[in-house]
DNA sequence: TTAAAATAAGACAAATTTATCCGAATTAAA
DNA sequence: TTTAATTCGGATAAATTTGTCTTATTTTAA
């Protein structure tokens, strides 16, 4: 469904989420352990979410990464899932047709629309706040 | 979504069913133009699905892919997508988590379940006889 | 029996994704 | 100002997916 970048990258910001609760920045070695990935590889999709705007980094001594606490509420899977894989994986055709859409639809068209409209759905109105406060609440897990 | 194998595979078992209500065999060579996909690689796609029984192949001259006439209707996309991506898609973990399951769930098994079940009850209830039949209609299109 | 028309199978190649490594740049504290 | 702790960026490598090519095998018809 998602690539292994975007899991690792879900799982990271939710980490990273909660540790901003506590104003406590965090590493990629931390997180890697945390969520159970590779480093050096967590580390670039890091990067590639602080050119997103969905976390911040602070370079140096103290540094790590990091989200605002007032916009942990505001970021949604979505968000996430958009900078690392973009929005074919919810918006695209599943017969991967360029041209698929009312006017034109693959075989499947209609019955896919359903379930990617509600991967959107989850997807939109999903966000990191929530799932950061069940893990703290002991209820979900980020690795295994 | 699907693997690039996964989709030309659901899309050329559609031509083929279409070909087979009216008793025609076709080549590799037919469907990739047909569907438009690289020929050798649908071929081997074409081997896959023969494999598990999915689709017929008949060797020699006057041979080619077919499916039973009565089997049409009984074939499921959840049967083509199992052939060629096995069943991780529509049940596996949101998040890639190996143990992630009721009691051990991760931050976004519920919300996705609800995605991953939506997705499998549309696989599993959707035969390549209306897939099949649609493009007859001339209402939907198998490329492009 | 031979030739032609097909699928089958395996080796190979290209492209993409996943992953590693190292040096540069930045920052805070001593 | 120096040092240590960091992220950043690019080069490289490994693994997987996608795609090609060539040769075998099978089958029908002449």
């Amino acid at each position: 469904m998602f690539s292994k970048a975007c899991e690792y990258g879900i799982r990271a910001s939710i980490f990273i989420a909660l540790n901003s609760f506590q104003d406590r920045r965090v590493s990629p070695k931390e997180i890697a352990a945390e969520i159970d990935s590779p480093v050096a590889f967590t580390a670039k999709i890091l990067q590639a979410l602080v050119r997103h705007n969905v976390i911040n980094s602070v370079k140096g001594a103290y540094g790590g990464f990091e989200i605002e606490k007032e916009r942990i509420k505001d970021i949604k899977l979505s968000d996430i899932v958009d900078a690392i894989d973009g929005d074919s994986i919810y918006k695209g055709c599943g017969l991967g047709l360029q041209a698929c859409d009312e006017h034109h639809p693959c075989p499947m068209h209609d019955k896919f629309k359903i379930v990617r409209d509600e991967l959107r759905n989850m997807l939109e109105s999903t966000n990191l706040e929530t799932l950061a406060l069940d893990i703290k609440e002991g209820d979900t897990f980020l690795k295994r």
